[in-house]
DNA sequence: CATTTACCTACTATGTCAATAGGTAATTAA
DNA sequence: TTAATTACCTATTGACATAGTAGGTAAATG
């Protein structure tokens, strides 16, 4: 399940995607708009700049801007900054040890089938589908 | 993301439907070849019961059996049982509360699509299927 | 230099996960 | 009838994640 984290991270995203060409935005006009805590959302919005999904300044006039184009993100990686992963079972989440049982495992294939649906539905739709 | 429970109760309706037809099996003997703490399994196997998808009985010669033959049960329903929802996002399960942002919320008809696309695919795919 | 803003470290309450512990009740075979 | 076997029951635990809060420092501008 998507956590508040990724959820806001997605708000936050289309919300600068709609300010998009106005300059850089102040984390407390955002969070007044979405109605999230501002401490909170500091929290999230830093993984973004670290990612460089966004780009952020400080001082008078800072605040943050998209680093590229709203159709030029997935939904699927902001998501995956956020939540960590979007594999459906920990084994096969990119950093996953080994499974000894994955040769012989019944499961596995439905899983990874499950995985590859998911990765092309969220890769293809993009930030810009959701304005 | 799915938890050991739904993994391991999937494991035990796999193990069941294999030994299908030679009567109950005591959770002993499932936990034994999965290598699983029976303990743990108590847990599980006792909601798979509750939701009839297993039949239970005690004393010598009991143990637990598949109430319905393999093609008849749904991965979905098996997973639903054990992981309480499918829902990709809190407001979709079953019994949320109405979200108030529902009307305006910009993610929400993504997240429903995404819901409709795993419930298809899990409900189609048949305990058989894993076999 | 004052104000505004991002950025930083630390802390906390609550809840879920993944079990473990130690029983009682039911059923059957000797 | 009794011993063995099995499901079923309640309670507890340690570790970790979630969803924040608190109180600062550093950078930029007017």
């Amino acid at each position: 399940m998507v956590s508040t984290k990724g959820r806001y991270a997605l708000r936050v995203m289309i919300d600068l995607a709609k300010q998009h060409s106005d300059g850089y935005i102040p984390l407390k006009e955002i969070a007044e708009r979405q109605g999230i805590s501002k401490k909170y959302l500091e929290i999230i919005v830093k993984e973004l700049v670290g990612a460089k999904l966004l780009k952020g300044v400080s001082g008078k006039g800072g605040g943050y801007m998209l680093s590229r184009k709203p159709e030029e993100y997935s939904v699927g990686e902001i998501l995956e900054v956020t939540e960590g992963t979007l594999a459906i079972v920990a084994c096969l989440s990119k950093d996953a040890e080994k499974c000894p049982r994955a040769e012989k495992c019944e499961t596995l294939p439905m899983w990874s089938e499950y995985n590859q649906m998911i990765h092309d539905y969220f890769y293809s739709k993009k930030l810009s589908d959701l304005l």
